[in-house]
RNA sequence: GGGGGAGUGUCCCGAGCGGCAAAGGGGGCGGACUGUAAAUCCGCUGGCUUAGCCUUCGUAGGUUCGAGUCCUACCUCCCCCA
């Protein structure tokens, strides 16, 4: 590969953000030459985006800072699809109301990452539903269909695993990859748009649309994937037992947000530092040589990094206030989790147990009875040992009581 | 259409001579040790008013004191033949 030229590669590789590029030179040369217009495609498959997506929103965030156009392409078309990529079986199929209200969701956070102001580097906000919804099935055959090989597409992973598992690819699914390819396509001539972004599962679906662009006489396009981040255990990154971790900030609270990145792994710290926060690198390289428990340092600052680009700088600084109460203190930083119970059933007392799982640290009665035994619930920071005792007014402390499973999970109940 | 095989604990994989709340993993949660990390060890992992009761093995019936296990029909999936 030769010395790159431009910024934006420049940027993007040394922070660890590129898989493959389909060609490095000239999309290097393409990016000194002028501003390019770059898309990423979100599929509208759940109410609020998550980790996962981050990176991507973080590429397209470093390429507008370079100086060039992003547009975040949202899935109204796409997703009443399907993409069948890295999926065993088919999905639910969505409603398209449904497709609807997740769509109006998840935009919201893409205005935190990136500018969509109206200069000509300024970021757009594009739906598929657009020019796919109206397509007229024997013309779009005619002039799409046309070029594609279905010897190819069979040949595709995202085809090929499922044929080899024998689990079954629905002919909607099937299409996926053409919409895909035609947006790509659509979004050059309308917009001048050269080079799409994505996960590294998207590869396949993003060649198919620069081979469906040179079928279909565009200038050349270019494709860029980023890894898929896993952990250094080896699990799929912001895929947790209890769900995704959420970028929505009513699916899952700044406090929240921030004690994900708090808990990230020794090994990983300094790869996240540099996928997800701003800090230069040479902010990054002093805090990734942190060793031992001076690393707890550098992980602070991760969390407080990533929690002010989506959530703002003053609710990252109140989580990083909260935990410091919390772990460091040992009392209760005020935004910690909290749940209302009516004033009337606290002056009459509430089990502990079912206070528990009210508060959503225990699944049932007898989860809680289960964490009593082991030692896992404490109240007010004391070990709770009797699973009949009685929560009343007289426990609040500060207004509230504090309801603890383990050592990370803290939520205050409050009279309301 | 004909022949064969499979569906098990509402996270997944998976054993299961008619006595089964059902082996064993993985994952998850908790405890110990630590640094809100990793590794390691230990415990837990259907519900309830918990010495007991209730609900679970694709669905619906049947045989039996007793069915995940045997019989019948049906549903779904896979393989071979047409």
């Amino acid at each position: 590969m030769a010395a790159l030229k431009s910024d934006l590669l420049h940027v993007l590789t040394e922070r660890g953000f590129i898989h493959q590029v389909s060609d490095f030179e000239g999309l290097d040369a393409a990016a000194l030459a002028g501003r390019i217009t770059t898309y990423v495609g979100y599929d509208c498959t759940g109410p609020s985006l998550h980790v996962g997506h981050l990176l991507s929103i973080m590429m397209l965030r470093w390429l507008q800072q370079a100086g060039h156009r992003p547009i975040t392409l949202m899935g109204g078309g796409t997703t009443r699809v399907g993409d069948p990529s890295g999926k065993d079986a088919t999905r639910q199929l969505l409603t398209v109301d449904q497709i609807e209200a997740n769509k109006t969701s998840l935009r919201a956070v893409f205005a935190r990452f990136l500018d969509y102001g109206e200069g000509p580097g300024g970021a757009m906000m594009v739906d598929n539903a657009e020019w796919l919804a109206p397509l007229n099935y024997i013309d779009f055959l005619r002039d799409v269909g046309r070029h594609f090989s279905v010897n190819r597409m069979l040949s595709m992973d995202s085809v090929k695993l499922r044929l080899e598992r024998d689990q079954e690819l629905s002919f909607l699914e099937f299409n996926y990859m053409i919409l895909q390819a035609y947006d790509f396509v659509e979004l050059h001539q309308r917009y001048g748009c050269t080079l799409q972004m994505g996960g590294s599962d998207q590869w396949g679906n993003i060649v198919n649309g620069i081979d469906l662009g040179r079928r279909m006489g565009t200038a050349q396009l270019y494709a860029m994937t980023c890894p898929l981040i896993m952990t250094s255990s080896g699990v799929k990154m912001g895929k947790t037992a209890q769900g995704a971790v959420w970028l929505n900030r009513d699916h899952l609270a700044p406090y929240l947000y921030w004690q994900f990145w708090r808990n990230t792994e020794d090994a990983d710290v300094e790869r996240f530092l540099k996928l997800f926060t701003t800090l230069p690198l040479d902010e990054i390289a002093r805090l990734a040589a942190l060793r031992g428990a001076e690393i707890n340092e550098a992980k602070k600052v991760l969390a407080t990094e990533a929690t002010a680009l989506l959530h703002g700088r003053e609710d990252a600084d109140a989580a990083a206030e909260t935990a410091r109460k919390t772990f460091e203190e040992g009392t209760a930083g005020g935004e910690l989790p909290s749940f209302a119970v009516p004033a009337v059933s606290l002056d009459a007392g509430i089990p502990v147990l079912s206070l528990f799982v009210q508060a959503g640290l225990a699944s049932s009665n007898g989860d809680a009875r289960r964490q009593v035994k082991g030692g896992g619930l404490r109240v007010n920071d004391e070990p709770l040992a009797d699973e009949q005792r009685m929560i009343g007014r007289a426990d609040l402390v500060d207004g509230a009581v504090k309801l603890s499973l383990g050592r990370k999970k803290h939520v205050l109940v409050r009279p309301a």
